[in-house]
DNA sequence: CTGAAAGCGCTTACAG
DNA sequence: CTGAAAGCGCTTACAG
């Protein structure tokens, strides 16, 4: 077993009160007391049970940070704001990933219950009725990206409908037509704003123009796919513009109809949504929507930090974080890089 | 308050032990008395506190991970492989990051005791003496790529020195004869290990040819730096080969050289080390040395168990997983991306 | 099969 | 200032 605040106290020769008041920075206690305590504490290299603690205090300082993946560009850059804004504070993370279903999310949460103080939860399985479900009611919770925001709990997301308008806006200004639009997974709430931004936008704008709307799931495969049909079709079929709901999937078209002898943005420009590292680094470098990534981990945080402080009195409110477009190379800009 | 365990006995008069035993799916118990007791747990919608239940039970079902940081591509990586294996053995993750120096990464082991059962260490400050000060006795630990592995501890760390001087060699067998070396940061010991390789196969496979070595600290900018460096050299005097430490640095100096005029590989070869995505997304595609990044925190988590599983029985061993050449554009290869 | 009680390692009023 | 004791929410021998 491992030394316990008990084996101090009676090495020290005192009670474990005492020992408490020392490691804790107690004001009623001797110098003299606390430095013998420390001592002895130091030589016996005594390290407090941190859970035994939590369970006294009920707090645990430690934050439970939910996503639908742990790797990945999104996800990491996420997990960096999310974690420079826990590490500003003295909090710990616990993490997990979503892969499954609602079920798997459902345990996820209950797994959390009383190792943390607070939840940041993104995932499109999520919605307020199963949070009521299954969420221990004295858990402050924030939600990011998620439909079930700012009615119940509190939310975070970032403007993906306006972000896709401003891309469609900017491919019709630089005279694009034909403009193709390559989805994301039907149930993700992200990926729908997207959609429908896009769709107005392409009303809105280019009138006469119709929608031309490919299946996919966000991931570079799917785009990669997407690239293969469209360098199967007629040249004058074609659209002249193809703007994917991420990234991911427009690098994954980028590559495929490269190596398919297209010429970038000659023969079709190429938009995405993001703008995760790698965008920069292809060529010709990606025109994307900048989805302040690690900024919504940070106001996520934030957030839950001041719901954690004062529970109950902060009314649930749906925040929105403005998305850029980023020109570059694939729609035609000339870029340095 | 939360729900408690007591609540529920009290509603389904019954004692706690009988609600603990119901839960917990303990065999000696009625299926009457146990659907009754489920039901009103689910009525109630109780959640267990996890945290209360590691105390008694002594084990928590969580596996601490210590990183230097939590994203980039590298460690993104890493963390993949650590979650799948994790989530595959039911097992949740605490993680922390480690900017800085040995005193915060000597707290943060600290804060890890009583809320994991075992840890899983990869930072450039941790070696024996640091860890027998600052280590629980009774957690378990595994380090990845330390230079502390083996000997008191288990590690398990890649091939970094071969990695490299299989990279020399292949550069040597295309003909380039000025390799120039782009350093980690000195106090790192993968980068020790890859500067080490390079030393020593440039000696042995090119006998004639002089070090050049600069320094660097692994991050993109230090590629760009010395890119620029590289530019402002007498084409005769520049080397005709730049092999990084890392894949970041190779792509800054990439990004760099390329938009300075020069033609990749022509004017000079590029390599990296690391294989992180990226790599091969930028053009020309990098050559690079394969680390089986998911891969280590997958064989770190299992060994890891494995100790949680035998405390002591397990004597410290020092795994190493080799690192593969991946040949690309960067050096010569004519490769389909 | 079931319950009363001790105990996990801490913290914190409550006395003194 | 210091200590004895209760309590945080669980689990698990020990009786019955």
């Amino acid at each position: 077993m491992a030394i316990t605040i008990k084996d101090v106290a009676q090495e020290a020769g005192v009670s474990v009160a005492s020992v408490s008041r020392a490691l804790n920075g107690h004001a009623s206690i001797t110098d003299d007391t606390r430095k013998h305590i420390l001592a002895v504490v130091k030589r016996m290299r005594y390290m407090p049970h941190v859970g035994a603690r939590s369970l006294t205090t009920s707090f645990t300082n430690t934050i439970g940070v939910l996503l639908p993946d742990l790797y990945g560009e999104f996800f990491s850059e996420m997990i960096r704001g999310i974690d420079g804004a826990a590490r500003r504070r003295g909090l710990h993370l616990m993490v997990s990933s979503l892969h499954g279903d609602a079920d798997e999310a459902a345990l996820a949460i209950r797994a959390m219950r009383g190792r943390v103080d607070g939840l940041l939860v993104m995932s499109p399985h999520v919605d307020a009725a199963f949070l009521s479900d299954n969420l221990p009611e004295d858990l402050p919770i924030v939600l990011m990206n998620t439909a079930a925001g700012g009615t119940q709990y509190p939310s975070i997301s970032v403007d993906n409908y306006n972000g896709a308008h401003a891309m469609v806006a900017h491919l019709v200004a630089g005279g694009y037509r034909r403009i193709a639009f390559l989805a994301g997974p039907s149930g993700n709430f992200e990926a729908q704003e997207r959609l429908r931004g896009y769709r107005a936008a392409l009303s809105e704008l280019a009138p006469g123009a119709a929608e031309h709307v490919y299946e996919g799931d966000f991931s570079e495969q799917s785009g990669q796919a997407v690239g293969q049909a469209l360098l199967e079709m007629d040249a004058g079929r074609r659209p002249d513009a193809l703007f994917a709901a991420n990234d991911m999937m427009a690098i994954g078209a980028l590559l495929t109809l490269k190596q398919g002898g297209l010429r970038l943005p000659q023969d079709m420009a190429l938009a995405g949504f993001d703008d995760i590292p790698i965008a920069r680094y292809v060529s010709p470098a990606l025109t994307t929507v900048r989805v302040p990534i690690a900024d919504l981990g940070v106001r996520a945080l934030e957030s839950l930090v001041a719901k954690i402080g004062q529970p109950g009195s902060v009314p649930a409110s749906a925040q929105t974080l403005g998305a850029e477009l980023v020109a570059r190379a694939s729609t035609g800009e000339s870029t340095p890089t």
